[in-house]
DNA sequence: CAATTTGTTCAATAATAAATGAACTTTTTG
DNA sequence: CAAAAAGTTCATTTATTATTGAACAAATTG
């Protein structure tokens, strides 16, 4: 009974399909739905690969969506096209580009005679793995070596014998970042840089 | 205007205090709270510590409590222990056991005299860290082998310019995947195994 | 410069995840 | 072996997070 502690193997359930058209200004054809169904199975296989991934990574689905689409579409998409292949509201996807912007996981391209913006996906992991450990990791790591520092001195006063115990700890978790700082470099020299 | 786009910045708010006592089977002493409160800055700075650094991997917050806890204590706690000093309920404080148990966080020790689970930390970064790596990790990757081969080869017999493109995408993906699989045994050196 | 198109923001709502606590199983004790 | 203690499970409640869509701002067009 291996209970797994990430959502990794989390299943990705299909949209909670809505009557299409009738609420958004959605045009319907016929019976058919204009929504994820409309999709290769290729481009949902994609959507569905970074769903996970950028959900394993705590981002919510639709960046994953988006993204996924991105990936496998050669031409530039504008966001009507994002909305209507990922059914997906104009606020969330306008959020969900701004959040792509801003982790440099997707970049806009300049489409003659059409004033919206296009966008097509970053495919160099190092740009934004890059990214994330140079604006979210390396910050933390530099805060708790401050820190850490601060408390085991306030710790050395003390001579009894928790005092003692906590020193240990304080340095146990010092450890823990001197590690982490040390495989740092080495993922960016594999990733190329 | 810089989006953070994991939740590592996020603040860690003082539990939502309920009336103490009156609804769990809690003895109040004089007006006095037994929850959170009671922990030392010394404590509560780990707990926060630890919850900040299990929400960014996905667990639940208090997981992070209990591990924190635990971390800073140098004898061993029992549920009661936990669950008062925390203010958590007793289902949740037995699936936090849980979880810390499963992923190699913490040990179950033997207290004479006490018929109770006392737990410790573990404090191996190499132990869970490299169980992560081992579970969660490795066979994602191993199995985005095997599925990007299959996608590969469904590819290769397509010549149109699409069916190009989505090859290169596809190898594109699997050059992450290398990259990823190429720094795991770093990391694993660095850990010290 | 009014009308239209494009994109953003944010309050409200929906969806999801975590915590609670009562009911239960198992173990221990007298 | 009945009663108590310890621990687990899971249906319900609560809290959190994501998504929607209406209102808005900015840019473009005729």
């Amino acid at each position: 009974m291996v209970t797994s502690h990430l959502n990794l193997s989390s299943d990705i359930k299909p949209k909670t399909e809505k009557q299409p058209g009738s609420k958004r200004g959605i045009k319907v054809r016929g019976t058919q739905n204009d929504g994820v169904l409309a999709m290769t199975p290729l481009e949902l296989e994609m959507v569905e690969f970074f769903v996970r991934a950028v959900q394993m990574l705590g981002f919510p689905k639709s960046v994953g969506e988006i993204y996924g689409l991105l990936f496998i579409s050669e031409r530039s998409l504008n966001m009507d096209d994002v909305m209507q292949k990922l059914n997906l509201s104009k606020g969330g996807t306008s959020q969900g580009f701004k959040q792509l912007r801003n982790m440099g996981a997707i970049r806009v391209v300049y489409v003659p005679g059409d004033r919206r913006d296009h966008y097509v996906a970053e495919t160099e992991l190092r740009q934004f793995a890059g990214g994330f450990i140079r604006e979210q990791i390396q910050p933390q790591l530099a805060f708790w070596e401050t820190r850490l520092g601060m408390l085991e001195n306030a710790m050395k006063n003390g001579s009894d014998g928790n005092a003692h115990f906590l020193h240990e700890r304080i340095s146990k978790l010092n450890s823990w970042r001197q590690q982490m700082q040390r495989i740092l470099p080495l993922i960016n020299m594999v990733l190329g840089k």
